[in-house]
DNA sequence: GATGAATGAGAATTCATTCAT
DNA sequence: GATGAATGAATTCTCATTCAT
């Protein structure tokens, strides 16, 4: 009963199940080298199991990207939409959106980018219907134009810039440009993606 | 009259030598697939030679990449540089740069793309004196904020948000939610990117 | 009846577990071909394994043969000084060895030839304090020439003679112009050298 | 009318025909690298040519190897015999050619390993009636054994011992345990040499 | 659920050789 | 005679996947 061979307890912090061992450690590989970098000898050897375990768990390597992204590009998505539900004009939903996004990369800055930068080619396969957070985000610049609060502008470009003011400094601090909490910048970046998007 | 075993005409459109060949297919396949994704084959069928001839082009695969990368990176610094240079004041400087990334995405996308998105991980292997967009793009803004110009803040998150402007759009345009062409967007691009830098 | 995909009787004898039967093929085919010219491919047919299964039992070419030839020559090196122990004088302690390098050979002619024809390169390889052959002749023909039984003579050289006259009819035996077997000749090594050791 | 393009005087020292450079450059790779390890391309870059050009002067690689080998072997073993000739008794005849042996060491010692330690595959397909150093010295121990100078034993292994006396100490100094020439040695292996094959 | 050996398809790279210029 | 680009096969090594135990 006691320890066999090769003790999980060694690198997997041995929380959870096996299962969610995995992803956490696949999302951390496939943030930190890129998804074809990673091999599932990688993920295996992270988590104390070999390649052929894996496949207990998953029908394939793919299947498991799209799985992982799958999963949380919804529910980040359905995220956003409830935080802008809870706002009622356009730039208190843009806020709360942006607070909700520096948020989420505070709390798993690894899994934030793996959704967001890693070229995994998954966008593509996802259902049709399935929202995302870009859908969300226009959604409330489309409204927030039709309700005269946004210039009148395409909602496509608008919905572009208020990512690329989130999203270029998680990146820089990424590289150690900037200090790597997005939380303290949140006040700074809801007034900067307000004023792109009434700059037209 | 049929394709003789040397004739190169068949994929590569027979321009420029195929050195020269060699290295747009290698931009052109790095910025759709990736550079791991692409292989020395995949790169040699594009020019129609084989994977041992690309070896006399270059040493190995890293060179390529790096040669790629470098060339056309600093190139792309001295450019905006040199842009900068050309105006007066901040505004006018953070500007005419956004109408050179415009310019150098429409000039050749792929190259845009390979240079901005693909390659990070060479930003590392840079020589370290090397001017890089950012160090250009940041120059301005140090300029600015020791001017007056533009309000007291982060010289780096400024940095981010200008590039955030007008990057995230490429992304957009990459992926068919805008219109292919930067150049008509730059005036919004401009006010966008003003906007932010002074909405503390 | 047929042989099954992973039927392993075919060409290897079936004997011993996978990793050892590699080790025997690789020592077979060096002796014979050289190791340069011993491809992954020729040792992983001759285990009826593809490439690839090599490389769960190795991490790489060099690792085999560095491998294969620490252990053998290390262990053949022990041998001789183990020889050299059981006597008392320098020429009983010269000819017990011969002797040792003559039933060596006769065990194991391939290894043999590996370890003293084609692997010098390996020799700068070897952990500093290791013993080898050369040093178990050297301290016999050393404490030799101490004692006054040997002449007073370069030590080194007086271990080459040594190691020429046992070596060479090696050679020989392994071109066909003298028998395969060296233990018969074992008598007539031990006076050549010692003949040679005292020639001076 | 000038040098063009690569200068020919930079490594080669410009003696002698390209095709005598050329040769000297393999036989010095081949004895330092051995010959699989050496690639027409490095003996071209050794005498500052390219590849292609090789060809003009060989019509293989295997063809070179053949040609230095049989030339080279042939005429030392030709020169054995005429050493031999010049004395009378079998003891003088093994002492001219071990001096023999020592001298054309010493004047190429790349030549001389190259013929006799390198492994080329060479030696089976040599002209059958060809002479070889092996013949040369195995027809004195003949006449030796005949004249009752040398004691009756196998001449073959006779043979092997006064290559053994001679051979290895070229080992040794090859990997710098003796000094590097042989001339010095060899009334020492004469001496040697004599006593292994009277010592039955 | 897990192990560990194995497969088979590539990947990057090297190399002898050829050939148009 | 020489260049330099090209071929095509071979080499070492990696990897997703399978499967008997």
């Amino acid at each position: 009963m006691a320890n066999t061979k090769h003790s999980r307890s060694a690198k997997g912090t041995a929380s959870g199940s096996t299962r969610s061992q995995i992803e956490a450690a696949a999302i951390r590989l496939f943030a930190e080298k890129g998804v074809t970098e990673t091999s599932i000898r990688d993920i295996g050897a992270a988590v104390d199991i070999t390649e052929g375990a894996l496949y207990r768990h998953f029908h394939s390597k793919d299947q498991l990207v799209r799985l992982l992204f799958e999963r949380h590009y919804i529910a980040f998505a359905e995220r956003l939409e409830a935080l802008a539900a809870t706002e009622h004009t356009a730039r208190e939903k843009v806020a709360a959106m942006i607070r909700g996004f520096c948020a989420a990369h505070d709390e798993d800055p690894r899994l934030f980018r793996f959704l967001l930068f890693v070229q995994h080619g998954q966008l593509g396969k996802l259902a049709p219907g399935a929202p995302t957070p870009v859908d969300a985000v226009r959604a409330v610049v489309d409204a927030g134009i039709a309700a005269g609060e946004i210039p009148r502008q395409d909602p496509d470009l608008a919905t572009a810039l208020v990512f690329g003011v989130v999203l270029q400094p998680v990146q820089f601090s990424a590289y150690g440009r900037i200090a790597p909490e997005m939380t303290p910048l949140s006040g700074h970046l809801e007034a900067a993606a307000w004023a792109a998007l009434t700059a037209v």
